[in-house]
DNA sequence: TATTGTTATACTCTATAACTATA
DNA sequence: TATAGTTATAGAGTATAACAATA
């Protein structure tokens, strides 16, 4: 492995890339959603939620890395817009189930179409090819940090070989 | 489970890992950080810098896609900390140069190694190889938004418009 | 007592406009 | 007039602690 280690110098670290480009995914998310009054947290939310279906907002929260007292208040104001709805766990009334309302679909689908040009401009640099390859590397990375799950299975499942391993949806943490 | 629309639903956007992603990153670097009592931003001002070496703070902030506002404040904490230096421009006293003096790369070498760690149990779940790969991508995005430009000659080249010459700014390497 | 979620608060980061000093 | 940089300010995002209700 050629880690270049004759100086600690000459390459931005990868993180220094991944948060650059991060925020200026965000940027140009806040830019796009600002007609649909929408910010870019908000949407985060909103769209891992349509990702992963109905669950609990400490899920929700672990399953997009931010804290969940900051959560209270995204979904709170998700709620008062009603584009989700909230109801306590008949089991734990201290859980509370949130998910998406018809209202939430429908605004998703403009948000979708809003941040359509500003994600293609990102990746024009790469092609095709170039693409999947970029999405399977972060997802990966993504998946092993537990952020960003594209399923309801991996939003709950703490470290379960991808394989065979499926059974249960075992919540254990 | 109902099939609703998941026609565009079927992945979670580009945008969206990237920006979380960054976000962890960003989140990282702020726990690593804080010993050193650096925030997030001043690294990777200080961090560009060293990459670039010296420029005007107008060719930083665009490198880094910071409002030159927002980099005004941090330069200001940075020099008053005595990590940078400022001078102005000789031949035109509006633009200030900014440079890292040697205490400024001291600190970036503890800086560097505080960091170490997060970054690589972000990159845990890729090989050495995909390491490659996911470098080579993110760069070669950064690279076409001109964002976080590896050399000089990159963070100047927008700057290229009202030259009649390569002036004073042009510096081979 | 531990956990789910809420409120409050402080801090960091981002965006915009008004201002200065040079050009 | 236009440009480089600064200041001020409002808004968005993050981190922590204290709290209520439930388990």
């Amino acid at each position: 492995m050629a880690q270049a280690s004759e100086s600690a110098v000459d390459r931005i670290p990868y993180g220094l890339l991944l948060a650059r480009l991060g925020q200026e995914s965000t940027a140009r998310f806040r830019r796009a959603l600002r007609p649909l009054n929408l910010g870019a947290q908000q949407f985060i939310v909103i769209k891992q939620l349509q990702a992963i279906g109905s669950c609990s907002q400490g899920e929700l929260a672990d399953a997009l890395g931010i804290d969940s007292s900051n959560l209270a208040s995204l979904t709170g104001q998700l709620y008062a817009r009603g584009l989700i709805e909230r109801n306590r766990d008949p089991s734990d009334r201290r859980r509370y189930v949130v998910e998406l309302t018809t209202e939430g679909r429908q605004l998703l689908t403009d948000a979708d179409k809003a941040i359509e040009a500003g994600e293609q401009d990102m990746l024009n640099a790469l092609g095709a090819t170039e693409r999947e390859q970029l999405w399977d590397l972060l997802r990966r990375m993504a998946d092993a940090l537990e952020l960003c799950p594209s399923t309801e299975v991996e939003a709950c499942v703490e470290a379960a070989g991808d394989q065979g391993l499926a059974g249960p949806t075992s919540r254990s943490q």
